[in-house]
DNA sequence: CAGTGGTCTAGACCACAGC
DNA sequence: CTGTGGTCTAGACCACTGG
């Protein structure tokens, strides 16, 4: 039961807090290349492993990025965007004016590397949210949004096929992608959304995961499920998008 | 840049498949003793430290805990509880009549373990929710909240020093905890909330973190910053909650 | 090519759990 | 007391990077 753990201590620990301290004060910056585990390994006077096992230990906090062959570097530190559904409503005049500070970048993550559509069929989950039966088909896209060049983002979206099947709108969210959001194009077919539901929980990421969207070490992913609901209730869309959870910050307001 | 890694080969990996496939497919059942590292170094005609190692990364993973001098066992997984803002206005009529199967642990975290009240001075962000200057005094409150038995969530609240020094409302805030939410001690005392703004980010836990929360390996936290207002728009309460990630599941409805 | 990180080996010592 | 996980050592081989 006392499974208590307070502070690990041994020479891996030490030598990473070090640098870790070093990091974290900003003494080392941002893409500087840490010493190497040979240099470590002397400095310290500890096997070649213990110095390696160091640098595993930066490079699990996220702290720092490892490449073979090359070397192990400070990880640069990215902002939080956040993220709030004002956005699902704002009409995207991000490019109007003035070209000054106060839109840098904020500007959502937009859908780059691969894309994908098909229909599949309906698992449970997803046939009861869209009231059909199991199995019935569903139109699926999948994508991957990137956000100031970086991969930011999974994204697998279902749609009734009635609603897309040959239809302009398929078409039109296929060519998209890059400007605007999915309900801006929606709502321009006639389909606009009335109301979201977003359901949050953060996790770590898969192996998969962890290469698509470039994780390091034990970066947690959120993973949300977002259901837009017409004037009539109906499920529009479902989407499942999985973030890289360190780059974003979700914002919720709430009238009692 | 071919910073691949797409699947990490190596012996420690493989006997770690093994063993997580048996746990994912549930033929493991949680609380099952794993095999130890000399069974699996006799087993798998590995060295000691790669069959520890195997271990290890099932403990990163989140899917086993050790416990030195007894054994690896598999970890139970936890059902994820949800939480809305609905809770915020629901009065907690929970044991009102029938204890059928609708409520079985759906009821939000409540106070347990250490409780801490003080004055302490405004840092920026701080002062600048509550329109005081830097440095103002505030009344701050500390508390781990538990959930099923287990740590849950670590709470800071602050208020504004006029509405709680010396009154009847710190006294019942300090008295309640177990009961009832603090929004309905709030209203209770005349102060309530209109509007609620909660910002959620998720991020590695600390070391102070990850002991308080008895976090396994790479679980992550959920970081919330929850402001409510009054009818006048300014802020009552400030509240920074660090939720065990894996535990909860964070559910938002909005009207476009 | 020399230097990098990643991994494995065989052996050792420690602190702790539980009988 | 035996078995447990945790850690360190000294040495080795590999695949890779980058001049």
């Amino acid at each position: 039961m006392p499974d208590a753990r307070i502070v690990p201590d041994g020479r891996a620990q030490q030598i990473a807090a070090g640098l870790r301290a070093a990091i974290t004060a900003g003494r080392l910056a941002p893409g500087t290349r840490l010493p190497s585990v040979r240099q470590l390994q002397v400095q310290h006077h500890v096997a070649r492993e213990t110095a390696s096992r160091a640098l595993g230990l930066l490079v699990a906090d996220g702290l720092a990025m490892a490449r073979p062959g090359s070397g192990t570097y400070v990880r640069p530190r990215a902002e939080r965007l956040p993220l709030s559904p004002d956005r699902y409503s704002r009409v995207s005049r991000q490019e109007a004016a003035s070209p000054g500070p106060p839109a840098p970048n904020d500007r959502p993550p937009r859908a780059a590397g691969f894309r994908g559509a098909r229909t599949a069929p309906a698992e449970t989950h997803l046939a009861a949210v869209f009231a059909l039966p199991v199995g019935a088909p569903v139109y699926e896209r999948t994508a991957l949004l990137t956000h100031q060049g970086a991969p930011a983002c999974l994204l697998i979206t279902h749609y009734r096929p009635e609603h897309l099947a040959g239809t302009a709108l398929a078409a039109a969210l296929e060519n998209n992608g890059e400007r605007e959001h999915a309900f801006e194009v929606l709502a321009a077919h006639g389909l606009a959304p009335a109301a979201v539901t977003e359901q949050l929980l953060t996790r770590s990421p898969t192996d998969a995961e962890r290469t698509l969207l470039q994780l390091a070490g034990a970066e947690p992913v959120m993973e949300v499920c977002r259901i837009a609901r017409g004037h009539n209730g109906h499920a529009l869309e479902h989407a499942r998008l999985v973030y890289a959870g360190h780059r974003f910050l979700w914002s919720y307001s709430h009238r009692l």
